[in-house]
RNA sequence: GGGCGCGUGGCUCAGUUGGUUAGAGCGUCUCGUUUACACCGAGAAGGUCCCUGGUUCGAAUCCAGGCGCGCCCACCA
């Protein structure tokens, strides 16, 4: 068979993809598994539909399709769902911005029109991310494909948000909440981020007769201050508390008590806080526990309100804010103002400064007990009634979801028993608008049709688009209905995401799904780390450190991509991507198709053996061997998702093992077609759900075209343990080694002949091997002992329990040589010594196990055998 | 302020429940054109496992403290 020296992913990895989808295989109906199979099942993480593939995708994309590929090999009834999500405020600010170019808004085109247009944009920009996923070998069912905002899931969050209302979990209030006036909505407190900035800190007094002075970064907000509080055994101002002031800014007068209450600092600023209830968090919940008044003086598009007074109203709060300092300085009221750096709560999407603000919103209630339908919770009855956060908490608790690494079971718990009340409602067009209508009357009817009657209009608000995204696992197998997809494959197996998304997404999906079907959306969440860059930055466009996944699978192919962010690294820690570590795992594909490549070449006939062949010398038994052992981890790690031990083992069979020594020995020894045929066809099969692409070319080259290896069965026993053929051969391999070094420590080129003295335990059983030994060596002779000879003049060295002599009189520097020696004497002497020690302890003996005790005496007789060689030796120079 | 993680050869990282003379890949050095592969082969050098103390017969591994780095949450008016 002709096969080119380099193997090129670009040739053949998309007619590999496209032949797997047109066989069907990516669907579990199609699969030939057992009736009673259990089903191996993953929701995935759906990419913002508008979105391209970068790392973080990509590193969930290999980490799901070899979970996937590994539970379908395995006979199970293996489903991923893939999908998109219409990531309501990120698409809607993409288009806006777009629009923006041709100097329109959404308001011009209203709001029909607008969706039009996003829609539009969201169909022509799926096409890439879903062709982008196909790139990276996705094994996913295509054909049960899900669109966040399609009809189905619609249904679905429609019926969810019903329900909630009808218990009581959903409901309107009109509290403060964080806004963004640039994307014009509210935001839910983790689509909050912090960026320090660097601000003033002013220190003023409303007026000349107001006894205390206040500090603020926001002097603007203070037109709205209604209270001012200190901590109640502050002296300084305890004859103030209760007391109530008239203040005057322009035209308005603002009634400021002075309030008292602990949680006030007293060593920060002046000990006194201006309390502005309408737009500040912490001063509303101060407002509320003193019943100050809230005054709202910022709109939603973060210019000043009428409230802030006729000197103010209309003006943007940066003008406002300068305004109002100008006045506050021209009446001598500003007694300090000093450079501090603040955390300036932004917009998450945009980084709009985000302004707090009250607002009737409609709120998810997460403490507020109902009733369980039905007793899908381990644990938890039917009829019982338990709070959205109690649920969530209790999955986690009693390990009914195992998040792995563990060491986020503490983050979960504290941001979970943390959790407030979530604002759901959104001010934006693109996302599920809100099932509910209003009336003139202010009647409401909440429901999943538009009610009969006239004069009713929908709320105009959408949803937070993660509460359609929390419905996933569900809402993907056709919830509400109760279809047999939802019965075969929920709950879900594993959810498989980057750490980052652990609250905004996880959490939601385990509230949603114990509230909607009250159980549990999986059994596991594995959690992967962050891509970062070679010097452990993140990637950012700004950076310009970004890696574009495309482009290395372009460059390198998509398996060597996938194995480079699976190998080298545990779950939850980020890991380091860059060229050259692409690069090395490329150039082990290689590696293996040469080897491939070789075996193809030289077999006289490409019949794969289906069982076991028999073995017939030492390395034969040896490969079985290592076979079943890399097997058996292999099988354990992937079990475990340890990809990277899997990898390791599989790599190291492969080219230590296999390649190394096992191809060698095949170039001298006859008869191994057979074992070579098998060893490669089951290592294939070990690496596939790994490097899915080059594992199914090889396959097709040993099988026949037709011939697919994504639905082959799984390795069970591969090749036969051989504990003994381990041993043996690892003492010829020791005595080959120590050889080499010798060689290559004497600078002897391979035509110089060399006559090989090799003392080994097994010296009996490689005996038939000596001749081997020689060919591989290049040897003259190699002669097999098991006890020390005399040879004069040698070069001695030391593998394992093997030692070697190599005569070199004339070739070898006899001083060095002795030198040396001596040195190893004194290191295994030194190392005697030790292991004497450590035996002689009455203590050692007495509490070590039998095991290591054991051990320990046969580390000692061996160590002790190598001296009496060495020293013997030694004394022959 | 609360929580989490990391610190192992030049670099990137493994190291399961404490017991190996501490591992891998890359890089470095030496040698090599033996008909699979130079995206290769053979060999070598290179480590106080951050520091201090403790528990233990025994600690890279467990505990306490310290130093350095990173992340998450809350947030200062």
């Amino acid at each position: 068979m002709e096969l080119p020296k380099v193997y090129n992913p670009k040739e053949v990895e998309d007619a590999i993809y496209r032949s797997w989808e047109e066989s069907g295989c990516f669907n579990p109906d199609n699969l030939h598994v057992a009736k009673d199979a259990e089903s191996f099942t993953i929701a995935m993480p759906p990419p913002n539909a508008t979105g391209v593939l970068h790392l973080g995708h990509a590193m969930t994309m290999a980490l799901e399709d070899a979970m996937i590929r590994f539970a379908r090999m395995r006979g199970l009834r293996a489903l991923w769902v893939p999908g998109t999500d219409h990531a309501a405020i990120a698409t809607q600010n993409v288009v806006e911005k777009k629009l923006a170019k041709e100097h329109i808004t959404r308001h011009d085109l209203g709001r029909k029109k607008f969706l039009e247009k996003v829609a539009e944009h969201v169909t022509e920009s799926q096409h890439t991310i879903k062709n982008q996923i196909r790139k990276m070998g996705a094994s996913c069912d295509w054909s049960r494909e899900r669109y966040t905002l399609d009809d189905g899931l619609t249904r679905a969050v429609q019926e969810v948000f019903v329900r909630m209302y009808h218990d009581g979990l959903i409901y309107r209030g009109n509290r403060i909440v964080n806004w963004c006036p640039r994307c014009h909505s509210t935001l839910a407190d983790d689509e909050i981020a912090y960026e320090e900035k660097p601000t003033t800190l002013f220190t003023f007094r409303y007026n000349n007769d107001f006894p205390i002075a206040i500090s603020t970064t926001r002097p603007e907000t203070k037109l709205g201050d209604t209270a001012v509080a200190v901590h109640p055994d502050d002296t300084r101002y305890k004859k103030y508390v209760g007391k109530i002031y008239a203040i005057r800014f322009g035209d308005v007068v603002r009634h400021v008590q002075v309030i008292a209450d602990t949680e006030v600092d007293m060593n920060f600023g002046t000990g006194a806080v201006g309390v502005t209830p309408a737009h500040s968090m912490t001063d509303y919940a101060l407002a509320e526990r003193h019943g100050a008044e809230v005054v709202k003086i910022i709109g939603e598009d973060g210019v000043m309100l009428d409230a802030a007074g006729a000197d103010y109203k209309g003006l943007p709060v940066g003008e406002a804010r300068q305004k109002f300092i100008a006045w506050l300085q021209a009446e001598g009221l500003v007694e300090k103002e000093e450079f501090i750096v603040h955390n300036l709560s932004v917009c998450y999407r945009c980084g709009t400064p985000v302004e707090p603000l009250p607002s009737e919103q409609w709120f998810v209630s997460v403490d507020k007990p109902f009733t369980l339908q039905y007793g899908h919770i381990q644990g938890i009855k039917k009829g019982s009634k338990y709070s959205l956060k109690e649920l969530a908490l209790h999955v986690v608790r009693e390990g009914l979801i195992e998040i792995i690494p563990g060491r986020f079971n503490k983050t979960y718990f504290n941001w979970m028993e943390n959790l407030h009340d979530w604002c759901i409602s959104r001010q934006i067009w693109f996302g599920h608008r809100i099932p509910v209508w209003h009336r003139k009357d202010s009647a409401i009817y909440v429901g999943v049709k538009q009610p009969e009657g006239e004069g009713w209009i929908q709320d105009p608000d959408t949803l937070d688009t993660w509460f359609s995204s929390g419905l996933w696992t569900f809402s993907t197998l056709g919830w509400p209905e109760d279809t047999h997809d939802l019965k075969t494959f929920h709950p879900t197996s594993v959810l498989e995401t980057g750490y980052d998304i652990l609250f905004f997404w996880i959490a939601r999906m385990i509230l949603m799904t114990t509230y909607a079907l009250n159980d549990i959306p999986f059994k596991q969440v594995y959690l992967h780390g962050l891509v970062r860059d070679k010097e452990g930055r993140k990637m950012s466009k700004s950076l310009g450190n970004g890696i574009n996944p495309i482009v290395m699978i372009e460059r390198y192919g998509a398996d060597a991509l996938r194995v480079s962010m699976m190998i080298g690294n545990a779950a939850g820690n980020d890991v380091r991507l860059y060229a050259e570590k692409i690069e090395g795992y490329r150039n082990f594909v290689n590696k293996l198709w040469n080897i491939a490549r070789y075996v193809l070449m030289s077999v006289k006939e490409i019949t794969v053996p289906e069982a076991v062949p028999n073995p017939q010398t030492l390395a034969d038994r040896w490969i079985l061997a290592r076979l079943a052992e890399t097997a058996t981890t292999v099988t354990k790690a992937l079990i475990r998702h340890d990809f990277s031990l899997a990898g390791e083992t599989l790599r190291a069979c492969t080219w230590n093992d296999f390649a190394d020594w096992y191809v060698e020995i095949s170039k001298k020894e006859e008869g191994k077609d057979a074992i070579l045929l098998y060893v490669l066809d089951m290592l294939l099969k070990l690496w596939h759900p790994l490097m899915p692409f080059v594992t199914e070319h090889l396959y097709r080259l040993l099988h026949g075209e037709d011939a697919q290896l994504i639905v082959a069965a799984w390795p069970k026993h591969a090749g036969k343990y051989d504990a003994k053929a381990l041993a043996h051969f690892g003492q010829f391999r020791d005595m080959i080694q120590a050889v080499r070094t010798i060689r290559a420590e004497n600078h002897l080129a391979p035509t110089v002949g060399i006559a090989v003295t090799a003392v080994a335990p097994e010296a009996k059983e490689l005996g038939p091997y000596a001749h081997l030994a020689a060919e591989l060596l290049r040897a003259t002779s190699v002669a097999l002992t098991d006890t020390m000879p005399f040879v004069p003049h040698a070069a001695v060295q030391h593998a394992g329990q093997v030692m070697v002599l190599v005569p070199l009189e004339g070739l070898v520097d006899i001083e060095r040589e002795k030198k040396r020696l001596e040195k190893e004497c004194q290191r295994t002497a030194k190392y005697v010594q030790s292991v004497e020690q450590k035996l002689a302890n009455r203590a050692f003996i007495a509490h070590a196990p039998v095991e290591v005790v054991v051990a320990e005496k046969g580390k000692l007789t061996a160590a002790q055998e190598k001296l009496d060689k060495l020293s013997e030796q030694l004394a022959h120079l």
